[in-house]
DNA sequence: ACACTGGCTTAGAGGTTGCTAAGTCAGCTA
DNA sequence: TAGCTGACTTAGCAACCTCTAAGCCAGTGT
């Protein structure tokens, strides 16, 4: 009954793991940082190429005040920065623009994003994510430093 | 002063933006299933080879009814399946073991760790997942279907 | 001078997430 | 049969997340 199911449990230096704990697991800091749903919806929409204020609220669906708070947190974070600009016969304002640090999530966007569609999503996205040029959909994947693909059965736990 | 930033921003059918909504993101679907802190963290033991209650409350530092809270959704969601087993002079016990569902969302947990560990921790993890043989550190990677690592400047957003 | 608009902020309420402390319960072990 | 242990559950509480409704303020446009 189960043999259609996957297993997966890594193997390595650290097994049995008891006696070590995970309080420095980068996951556990990167999810300090980007802590709620909101916080993903605001980045998804910085990645969609929105800058303004409004339009962060518009497309993510958020309140006024989640947004707000949110486009603060991530400022002060350094995932956006806040730069002003002004449109001819309009006041100066200030757009939110991704920062390096911001943008180096967008793995785990698109991660989050594939999962979603393959396996909550009901009849699937409305919009891809593609290769500029070439048009086939981008995904994340695992590989190593020297390039191999890796499956989820060649994984290996070390410590540094 | 912000020549050394990236910004990033896609480009395609889909800009202008405005007037279509993204209620349909899998993103956002995904977490509305992977919603909360510990749900990330639980997934991460279950990676990291945990099957037992026990194990799960010791690990993730989470206090058990909050454990036992994400345990019980994760396989509501068919994320874990429970599995029971007995060891010789005990009494049959439940394993929670990742299913093909739960185990498709790695590329995400490794994204996020990848990213807290190049922003956010301090010194660095004392954890690396490898490949096993090759021994090179895993990352999670943007490939597009043509197998092309694929830049941040090079997506492009389009409907389906 | 006055209204309007974009970009927020404030106030208040309801639901969710997490904690500690204590209790429950099934099935061994003595 | 009485106690122990692993795996939870329940109760109560503080903090956080999100919402609606309303207010504020700087800078145009009339």
């Amino acid at each position: 009954m189960s043999e259609t199911t996957t297993t997966i449990q890594m193997t390595g230096a650290l097994e049995p793991r008891d006696g070590w704990t995970a309080d420095r697991c980068p996951m556990a800091h990167a999810l300090d940082v980007v802590r709620n749903r909101s916080a993903f919806l605001v980045l998804r929409e910085a990645f969609y190429g929105a800058t303004r204020f409004d339009e962060f609220v518009a497309r993510t669906e958020l309140s006024e005040p989640v947004a707000a708070a949110r486009l603060r947190e991530l400022t002060d974070a350094g995932l956006l920065e806040r730069e002003p600009y002004r449109e001819p016969g309009q006041r100066t304002r200030h757009a939110y623009r991704l920062t390096e640090k911001g943008a180096d999530l967008l793995p785990a966007v698109v991660a989050l994003m594939q999962w979603g569609d393959k396996w909550v999503l009901p009849g699937g996205a409305r919009v891809e994510i593609r290769h500029e040029g070439c048009g086939a959909p981008v995904t994340a994947e695992l590989r190593c430093g020297h390039d191999h693909a890796v499956g989820r059965d060649e994984l290996e736990l070390a410590r540094r």
